[in-house]
DNA sequence: ACTTCTTAATGGTCTGACCATTTTGCTGCC
DNA sequence: GGCAGCAAAATGGTCAGACCATTAAGAAGT
């Protein structure tokens, strides 16, 4: 059985006594299949503890697990309670930023990632947008240009600027799951390796050319050439960040 | 400000009173920058809720976040207590996974994701696949090739070997991103797409044909053309499930 | 009609108890 | 001496009941 080392295991060890992780089940899967709809309210805790036959502590418990997938939010006072949250791509981006900040994936890792999945997005985009969509595009571009150019060049502007416009081309996708994995990327980027982005005057004109170039193959319509600026983009701003990593002293070592 | 409405907000509403919460955080913390390494061991629930100067079930519901962040493990009896798991891909998994289940991803969605990820590992394995890999490639491959055409054809067994090549050609690419992001969606297929799959001989031969050409071109480091064949795999694939969607009574509906 | 106060619903925290599981080591038989 | 089985203790899981903090809605006063 060749197999057996790869595939994932068919089942989780069977921990009785959890009976919060039964609260928790019940609940989730009557989100999941609608019994229970985005806005709707589930009964104050303690009646629910009646409903489920269980203990408040315990009731709580999953309920402070269900937060945390975001699934519910919980609010307080009169009137409060859990109420049932869409789906989102938060927690996503939550678990994989884990993933990033302790150190099991690396700039290059993340680099490479964002080069497949951003030259697929584009091309996709190319393929997609709409006219409305082009108009966004190029407004942010210009938001772009004046952070880059304008009299008050703003670093931290033309980065924000940069990231809306690759969340925009997600978008133009109309992909959820490409919009949530590129959002989770892109937070990351920007919070754990804001230390690294200190783009002189030069390289914010060589990133935004590449942007101006972005937009104006999705606007032609023409994906092959949409997504091989878009991996350029993401090598170059890539190496940036590799200049940056070289020159300061990095904070986290690698322990692998 | 037209980058307001796409920015991520920068800070979150600053909610006192969840001592659980800062409990979360701390601990977090102290695991994420290393002060605790995988494997430590946390004080007992007693003990701990005396150095926080909080009470057990406070404790408690902070400890519950971090087993469902997959940052500790909890183990029952003498000697038990919290473990410092290294942190994984599991939860990226699971929350993707979420995404998935309520129906906020179509297969469409999914498919168009997986042919561009799916292609691009396909092309990087291709790139770096060593003499071992190929060779474990070729193994899974016999075995899909046993399942398929042998004297007893299963098609769980076939599926569960396409599964594994896949994953193999992720480990491949060795970019841990891009293995958590194809198991994530591999694990998804399979827990709730398994009702369509019922393929038949002639699918499974197709597919197997597939298969095998795919690890031709990694073998061959042909990165184009292991691009193409894996995104075609794909694509055909999907052409299965859609078959069998109009074939049987969607259970779920599209809901925007 | 507006402001202010009161009240009650509801989540957040705390205490202390008991239950269930698991390891450890002791006891006693062979 | 060694092994089976049992007893004890550590530790997480659950429970019940109390009180605190926040919030919305209604009551009261101007």
């Amino acid at each position: 059985m060749e197999t057996k080392s790869t595939q994932d295991p068919l089942f989780r060890t069977a921990r009785q006594n959890r009976i919060f992780q039964d609260v928790v089940d019940q609940i989730q899967d009557a989100i999941i299949d609608g019994r229970l709809q985005t806005g709707d309210k589930l009964p104050a805790e303690r009646e629910l503890k009646e409903v489920l036959k269980t203990s408040r502590s315990t009731l709580r418990e999953a309920l402070r697990v269900l937060e945390h997938k975001g699934l519910i939010e919980i609010k307080l006072g009169v009137g409060g309670g859990a109420i049932v949250k869409s789906v989102s791509a938060e927690q996503v981006t939550e678990s994989l930023g884990l993933l990033i900040r302790s150190q099991k994936v690396s700039l290059n890792h993340l680099a490479e990632f964002r080069e497949g999945v951003e030259g697929d997005v584009t091309a996709i985009a190319a393929q997609r947008a709409r006219r409305t969509d082009i108009r966004r595009l190029q407004k942010l571009l210009a938001e772009a240009e004046r952070c880059a150019q304008g009299e008050s060049t703003s670093v931290s502007g033309f980065l924000q600027a940069d990231k809306a416009l690759h969340l925009a081309l997600a978008r133009i996708s109309r992909n959820p799951v490409y919009i949530s994995v590129l959002k989770t990327v892109h937070e990351n980027i920007r919070r754990y390796f804001d230390r690294y982005l200190a783009m002189d005057a030069a390289e914010m004109k060589e990133n935004l050319e590449d942007l101006r170039r972005i937009v104006e193959a999705v606007e032609h319509n023409d994906p092959g050439e949409a997504r091989g600026l878009a991996q350029a983009h993401v090598r170059r701003f890539n190496q940036y960040m590799k200049k940056r990593e070289r020159k300061k002293t990095p904070t986290a070592q690698h322990t692998g």
